[in-house]
DNA sequence: TGAGATTGTAGTAGCAGGTACTAAAAATGC
DNA sequence: GCATTTTTAGTACCTGCTACTACAATCTCA
């Protein structure tokens, strides 16, 4: 087959890099189906599965099901976006938000405003000391844009408290400057 | 048995609302596990699941990876948050977010502000007609609180331009009212 | 109290999608 | 041209079922 014109499959180096793309991006295909794809029987899937260390289809639905499970209560438990790294509450609180590839525009690899945003506003409503309480009024100013690996660090400090409305600033900084300032107005209420 | 005072087992109807329940929690229970956990025989388990429509280890374990696999897919590929209804390039736009229950603070049901904000942003992002462009400023104003089940109607506007700048508008009303507005300055760069 | 209906148990055959293994055919390297 | 690598074929076995038959236990209520 070497040299000939016609070689309808591909050497095994590739055919095993197709057999991760397909994997990664379709993990529903049983190895028969992968045989087909692929053009070679269903064994020889079964050997590179085993070389590659991909688990059978139902672990692979598995893995999914489970991350996704752990992802989902994350995300739900999750009422801070970002890490709290320190709350003093009444006063002031800092945290932590590492920017992920999934919070960037595609096409130009920047941050998504919003979560810079989320970011402050949730930080801004945990360090309020109060029972319940809703964002009245926001000022935001995103100072330069923010890209994939940077750590976000925003520090909410309580300015003014007024009757049921707290006045809250927030700077977001990464490693080297100030990326992002907010000024919050909070409403609260319940009994205190 | 029945008046007996020893009674381990419980009848059909109340097993049969244990094992919903624990299927629900637990997921990745098989049919033996459940029936060692209720008491009853395999078999029994089967018969449930038939009358209760509860799909074997393997299909419920399959419909979370798939609905998983969407929902990433809807995150990811959402460079909108919320679902564009109109988009006139360079004037205005509409989006339509509905408010589900993983949106809401767990205590007061409220909806977390930062999604308002995100529809918001996300929208006059899109509605500037510019290859890129970032959020530079955002004056927000929330003005009712948004709970569970509510469609949240965000029209956008592009009130001025001046230069890269781009000052657009945009208010959110849900059926019955306005429940949040916000001005952005956006900034824009290329060649365009 | 007892006959019929309901509910639960047992067991078998068969299926999907594999693992783990043996053996041999085909391609390739040099 | 012969050894080595790669690929294919086939078998036994596994899990977690479905689908089915047969029968035992329990409940109902007349």
């Amino acid at each position: 087959m070497q040299g000939g014109v016609w070689m309808a499959r591909v050497k095994k180096k590739e055919r095993q890099r197709l057999l991760l793309e397909q994997v990664k991006t379709k993990p529903f295909l049983t190895d028969e189906e992968l045989a087909k794809y692929l053009e070679v029987s269903v064994q020889t899937i079964r050997l590179d599965r085993l070389e590659l260390g991909i688990p059978e289809l139902r672990g692979r639905i598995r893995n999914m099901a489970e991350k996704a499970q752990n992802k989902v209560k994350s995300i739900q438990s999750g009422e801070v976006v970002g890490e709290l790294i320190d709350l003093e509450l009444g006063h002031s609180g800092i945290s932590l938000l590492r920017v992920t590839d999934d919070m960037v525009f595609a096409k130009t690899q920047i941050a998504k405003g919003h979560y810079m945003f989320s970011q402050a506003n949730s930080l801004a409503l945990a360090v309020i000391d109060a029972p319940m309480a809703v964002t009245g009024v926001a000022n935001v100013k995103y100072k330069v844009p923010v890209h994939v690996g940077e750590k976000l660090i925003a520090k909410a400090e309580i300015v003014k408290v007024r009757g049921n409305k707290y006045f809250v600033w927030v700077k977001t900084h990464n490693e080297t400057q100030e990326v992002f300032r907010a000024k919050f107005i909070m409403v609260s209420w319940g009994e205190k």
